[in-house]
DNA sequence: CAGCCGACTGAACAGGCGTTTAGGGTACTG
DNA sequence: CAGTACCCTAAACGCCTGTTCAGTCGGCTG
């Protein structure tokens, strides 16, 4: 009974299978809406031997924490050495595989994770080294505040995927899938091209109005 | 002992009572990790009574959504009438009035709620109204797909709402309070208003490729 | 072969959950 | 003054939760 071929990782250590369905279903529901049980039904295994791997139902949440936290640093460097096209072009390639990985991801960074917290700030990092070297280039713009600016870059390439739901609607697909992606990306880089002010006086307004208010 | 002034809406009646406890908790912790006996600790009142005024936990949420929900559309149409600047400024002045009400907001659209949805779109087409006139008076660039633009320009805004521990965490600050909003006011409007490439080169080269792969 | 260790399970535990029930108290109403 | 409607609670219900315990099985090691 432990053979049958749920996912495209069948016949795995138990561990890996209950990681995985742990994965699977963190993402899907959220950590308090999964039940032991429930995951321990979906490895096939009886919700004693959980706790017997991992310690607990949170011992377990952190294993899956650093499993996807590590799949995801492993790619990270390619995402990052190679043009963002090739990833991306990869991660639609393969529909449903990495599906649950993200929305996985999507949970750690929303509800509290530490390890979700350190992917964070990397990300952000990565963004900052990102704009950094194409300030210089010459093919970014310079911004007076490079940190905060990488983090609203980081959060809009983020935004998407922590509202898959949403998004989905929006562009009447069923969730991030690739056609939602595809849908996304010419319009995304049109507003990173082009801006979304024709001219510097709603910037300057702002400006004018924080320093009235604090001088 | 219904008289001691927890938060500032003391005395109230006992259903806004433990409508205003369930906003709070609902928002700080989740609704799955949120408890009846919780809210009605904070309410000081007895679990029954919050079945016997809200039917069940369910309907709390239902009543909770739609009290937000009616709060925010209350003040939206100051928010987009008059300047965003004006509404902002509102809002950074009660330091924590509204906190707990843009918590649950952000609750609401992260997890399921039709409620929060139905927001969600709201925000989306009062979005397009403004990019719509801002393009016709002149100010606003003009974009090939106005209705993806302004979802990813209101993903923009909401982001930081719903990463505010992370957007907090970013800027040295505890939470999404006033200080930070003020910190990401400026980089929010040079990003918009400069753009993040300075030329066309990256749209040009994901729109071909695109097109080479879809043709 | 004996011993042992780790994988694994069925059954049970205590506790928290949302909800129900029965009833007390109070205030308006005929 | 009796009736009634509503606010409200203490206690309990059944269920589900994470976790524990005792014990079985199989393979490896002395």
């Amino acid at each position: 009974m432990c053979s049958a071929p749920l996912d495209g990782s069948a016949d795995l250590t138990a561990k890996a299978r209950i990681r995985t369905a742990a994965i699977q279903l963190f993402g899907q529901a959220g950590y308090a809406r999964t039940s032991v049980r429930a995951i321990a039904a979906q490895a096939g295994v009886s919700p004693a031997l959980v706790v017997h791997h991992f310690g607990s139902k949170e011992g377990l949440k952190r294993a899956c924490d650093q499993y996807v936290a590590g799949e995801l640093l492993d790619t990270e460097a390619a995402a990052y050495d190679q043009d963002l096209l090739g990833t991306m072009q990869r991660w639609l390639a393969e529909p449903a595989a990495f599906a649950a990985e993200f929305d996985y991801l999507s949970r750690m960074i929303l509800e509290g994770s530490a390890t979700g917290d350190a992917l964070f700030d990397r990300l952000v990092e990565r963004t900052e080294a990102l704009l950094t070297h194409g300030a210089q280039a010459g093919h970014m713009s310079r911004f007076s505040d490079v940190r905060t600016t990488s983090l609203l870059v980081a959060l809009l390439g983020l935004a998407p995927l922590l509202l898959s739901r949403q998004v989905g609607r929006a562009l009447d697909e069923s969730g991030l899938n690739a056609a939602a992606l595809q849908k996304l990306a010419l319009p995304t880089l049109e507003l990173l091209t082009y801006g979304l002010y024709t001219g510097p006086e709603a910037l300057e307004a702002t400006r004018a109005a924080m320093e009235s208010v604090e001088p």
